[in-house]
DNA sequence: TTATGTACGTTACAAGTTGTAACGGTACAA
DNA sequence: TTGTACCGTTACAACTTGTAACGTACATAA
């Protein structure tokens, strides 16, 4: 028996990655040019790469809108923003909430530099923005 | 652009996951006291936390060393550390390796405020030690 | 109008992950 | 010697992910 505590966020393959990666960078696309794009790196048949991109749909990566006949896929989010929410996701589960710690730990594990972190600071504290 | 798809590091269940709190907090543990611990929250046979306490230990989140006849589990990292990694590895996958996008995104998003940003890249700058 | 091709959905299956646990061995205590 | 504490082995079900064959609906060419 399969008990959900607290749903998970849905995780995302390797390949799925790929597809996601691609409808990023390239904007909307069918699965057919997406198809065509990774077929030098991941060959893959007309109906594996529909699988891939309706399950991207049901896990909320993709929307679809349709042109004629044809499937039009677009990223639902901005990648930036998926990546923010998923390490939100870690804050939550392993730094108790607090999103200080892990920057800190960052910088101690040399993922983010004191040099950037500074440039950062004063970056952020001058845009004047939509964002107080 | 292009990314390298390298093999993606041991996810951790959401069992797992409770346990791993467990041990972080409460430093080295049986399995019976980890199983009494969550007990309330997670009932679970014996069998079955060794099981977990087992797969953790395959996975590298904790080492054990025998006491007699019992085995004594500890983290093999510290949390913060899984934390980074975990977030390296999003960093890598989504932001193209540079974690500055992120920080700037998690400051959009509101998981990290100015205010922190600042006091942190202040904290960080006049930390004099072990990590120039 | 019918045959054909296009583009989609349905279904399936294998391998891997995760939660759960029964069972069985071994060494120590009573 | 027998019960018990503690561990490993094995197993299984539900879910995920990659992969794809097959079926269906519709437009267009013949």
């Amino acid at each position: 028996m399969r008990r959900t505590y607290s749903p998970r966020p849905k995780n995302i393959g390797e390949v799925e990655q790929m597809v996601m990666d691609y409808v990023w960078s390239h904007g909307p696309v069918t699965a057919e040019a997406c198809r065509g794009a990774l077929a030098s790196r991941r060959p893959m048949k007309e109906s594996t790469i529909r699988t891939v991109l309706r399950r991207l749909e049901q896990k909320g990566y993709v929307t679809h809108e349709v042109d004629g006949r044809t499937f039009i896929y677009r990223a639902a989010e901005l990648r930036q923003n998926v990546a923010v929410r998923a390490v939100k996701n870690i804050i939550d589960r392993f730094c108790g909430g607090s999103a200080e710690e892990l920057v800190i730990g960052m910088v101690d594990n040399r993922v983010l530099d004191r040099k950037q972190l500074e440039r950062l600071a004063q970056k952020i504290s001058q845009r004047k923005g939509a964002k107080p």
